[in-house]
DNA sequence: TGTACATCAGTGAACGCGCGTTCACTGATGTAC
DNA sequence: TGTACATCAGTGAACGCGCGTTCACTGATGTAC
């Protein structure tokens, strides 16, 4: 067997790190395979000795996110510890963090990609749900619930509150306004974390922190 | 002068409007100049008559959403009253109605388009920040204060919670899914609208329903 | 009323270009002896 | 230890194709007389 073991994973892994990034930054539709495989140190012909077509990879470059702890990515100066009592709290602060919003390349894929993963096959939409719904199972541990609203409702809004405030912010020109909206929406989610049912007790509905969803490579999907 | 007056102008809006609803289901970059051409009953050659080139027709598309109230889109049998006294309300559930999540090719364009948004010209950007300020604006109005929270910051969160919501609504694979996602962010985002200071009494800061804010051509941009 | 005409909206062949994909090849590697 | 070899990771020319854009043209139109 010539070439060390491991050879061809690292390879794998470096077309789709590079897939990844280029993804956040330009679109799906708008890398070309020849751009992908620069990226990754290689010229475009050996693509397809990786990949059956450039379609498949879509999917692939998003389950990356979920599957493998080590490639999710980590904004600078931004951690997360899912097992602190004010996990939801960090998550919220981190996502809608200015590095976050900063860092384009190794974006979360629900901010840089939605609108490319609507118009694609239902693998590709499927691979976006499970990001989506382990973002929801995190807060929702968090989360209280409140007249008329279940917990898993209000972790639902905060995600989409979050996803929102980063995809809106950055497609505005004004950056004042969009560090506005960022913080508006920050200050808004946490705030919908911690409200209680104005009646009941505050302390009840205390999220509980040892669940099995937290395993290490949820951490990823951030 | 040959050729009927406003010939030329309802051509030139064939163009647009074509090339809106094409935009709002493929994205900027994967719909080209014969497909809009061809939506408008015409063919390729006859577009650079109109336009000088293909980016310059993005922040034209854009615009059109605030400028001409007539091309506002409509969902079907969603009306929304603007002078009414919930009509911050209105807007909410028409937003996150599920016309509007079925309706790709009337959508909001925050909706199907910030992505591409984020990636272009500062023109397109600044066009798409109207759109987004006038529906804070309009938000902010029947939105109330709240501790911490300044009316301006609860309408920009609303604004994020409904752009958000529907953006990953239509990314999802499981349809019920995609429905509970919508409504929750429906729910939570009224309450937001209607949630007061604890402290202080029902009826302050009530909003002004007669505010300039309110002329017919803003009724567009949802 | 009828005809010749100037205008210009729209046509479609042609251009250079970059795309996704194929494939004959080159050459770096670990193994066998 | 040194050399010949089989393997296969990676190269880059070539393909057909659709893109954005150009431009010589066709033909529908309202006007002048």
């Amino acid at each position: 067997m010539p070439y060390p073991a491991g050879h061809r994973k690292a390879t794998r892994k470096r077309i789709i790190d590079s897939a990844r990034k280029l993804f956040n930054q330009h679109g799906f539709e708008n890398v070309s395979v020849k751009q992908i495989m620069a990226g990754a140190g290689m010229t475009h012909g050996a693509f397809y000795q990786y990949f059956e077509n450039k379609s498949t990879l879509y999917s692939e470059v998003l389950s990356c996110f979920l599957t493998d702890p080590n490639w999710g990515p980590r904004w600078e100066g931004v951690t997360v510890d899912l097992k602190a009592a004010d996990a939801g709290a960090q998550i919220i602060r981190a996502y809608l963090s200015r590095q976050h919003f900063e860092d384009v390349e190794n974006s979360c894929p629900m901010v840089a990609l939605p609108t490319d993963v609507r118009r694609s096959s239902s693998v590709v939409k499927t691979a976006f749900e499970i990001v989506f719904s382990t973002m929801v199972g995190l807060l929702e541990e968090s989360a209280s619930s409140q007249e008329g609203t279940t917990r898993r409702q209000k972790a639902q809004a905060i995600a989409a509150l979050c996803v929102g405030g980063l995809i809106v912010s950055r497609a505005l020109h004004d950056v004042g306004l969009a560090d506005d909206l960022r913080e508006a929406s920050m200050t808004v989610a946490l705030g919908l974390l911690d409200s209680k049912e104005p009646q009941s007790p505050r302390g009840q509905d205390e999220p509980k922190l040892n669940g099995a969803r937290r395993s290490s490579n949820v951490a990823a999907v951030l």
